[in-house]
DNA sequence: GAGCCGTGGGA
DNA sequence: TTCCCAAGGCT
């Protein structure tokens, strides 16, 4: 394709110059910082994530801080922001660069992509910004960006057309400035080449975009079609014997791995309450032991990317401990330092009042 | 390569 | 209400 690369990339970046937002990680070229941030925003709004990073960095504000926490006091921090294996391979690269790279954040694209939960974005993001290398950082908005001005019509989901997209992208790339081409880039798409209703009357590249010419901006980035949300039914038991709850630590191979739950009983639909006392697994947890049901709560609809949950809490004082070790034992006061999904988290929180308000779901 | 992995806000 | 999807990566 034979492009007028300068124009772009002079047009991008005079646009950033005077409508970049202030945001607290681009003051910095600390790569620690970088890639914290990048991490946060992964599928993540500005909006939704930001306080969290705050958060985070003031906890952890090097390397060296992240590598020496537990597993379950960063989850914490991450708790409410979903994606949870991004926390652990956070984690888990933090120990990585500590205590077997002298803390030494590798500096090249090539390095800093084979560590845990990098890939080619984010190893270009922070490539491109804290070591200036010009390497394209391709996300969602500058596939929508360079899709709709060069109307790619190969999907964005193959590497075929992820490749066609990376490779303009790549053409664009000035070499004194990489890392604020990139970040143009992505905030010309985040807050000018919007998903839905761009005001393309305002745009500086209108007469240089090839979708507004052929009016089919809405066309751009190519459509995939999405196979439906599995349907899912959860019946959390909240066993409490009035100073404890029990819970269970999440395994691997499921959502919200690592993660700390209630009870659960999962049905093939919906079960009533006298059909949840005839599974199995109810019988086994509470055997002969003397329960009262104290509460069933309505029914809730947690809505995944890819997973519609339908559940219930139910809640049952007991006044026996019972006899089981699969469970933990919770005290009330150590209930909040776990972390736990969003939907347990809210129920603690307005049953029990053990924890923060949904809208203020940290500590 | 396709499926899996959260949550919340906007239209 | 319902649907879409947002600074992606792993298996």
């Amino acid at each position: 394709m034979d492009i007028d690369t300068k124009f772009y990339t002079s047009t991008l970046l005079n646009w950033y110059q005077t409508n970049r937002r202030d945001l607290p990680w681009r003051l910095s070229n600390n790569p620690y910082e970088i890639w914290i941030a990048e991490v946060i925003f992964q599928q993540t709004r500005i909006n939704q994530g930001i306080n969290y990073y705050h958060r985070f960095i003031e906890r952890f504000p090097n390397i060296s801080m992240l590598a020496n926490a537990s597993e379950d006091e960063v989850l914490k921090l991450w708790q409410g922001l979903g994606y949870y294996s991004r926390a652990r391979n956070l984690w888990v690269t933090a120990k990585k660069v500590a205590f077997e790279m002298q803390g030494q954040f590798p500096n090249t694209f090539s390095e800093i992509k084979k560590l845990k939960g990098i890939g080619d974005y984010t190893a270009a993001a922070i490539a491109s910004i804290a070591f200036n290398e010009p390497v394209p950082a391709v996300d969602g908005n500058v596939i929508r960006v360079i899709s709709r001005l060069f109307t790619i019509d190969t999907p964005a989901s193959s590497s075929k057309g992820k490749g066609e997209i990376t490779q303009i992208a790549h053409s664009m790339i000035p070499a004194d400035n990489p890392g604020d081409f990139n970040q143009a880039l992505m905030e010309f798409g985040a807050l000018q080449c919007t998903p839905r209703s761009p005001n393309c009357e305002i745009c500086p590249l209108k007469n240089s975009c090839l979708a507004f010419k052929l009016s089919s901006i809405e066309k751009y980035p190519l459509k995939i079609i999405k196979k439906a949300v599995r349907i899912r039914h959860f019946n959390y038991l909240v066993v409490d014997d009035g100073e404890y709850l029990l819970f269970k630590k999440r395994t691997s191979g499921d959502i919200w791995e690592n993660l700390y739950d209630f009870p659960l009983i999962e049905t093939p639909d919906r079960y009533e309450i006298d059909k949840l006392m005839q599974t199995p697994q109810w019988k086994k947890l509470f055997n002969t032991s003397d329960i009262c049901l104290e509460n069933v709560s309505e029914e809730i609809i947690h809505q995944l990317s890819h997973q519609k949950i339908i559940l219930r809490f139910y809640h049952i004082k007991i006044t026996q401990p019972l006899e089981q070790t699969y469970y933990l034992s919770i005290v009330y006061n150590h209930v909040l330092s776990l972390p736990v999904p969003i939907i347990i988290g809210n129920y603690l929180a307005n049953k029990f009042e053990i924890g923060a308000t949904k809208k203020d779901n940290w500590i």
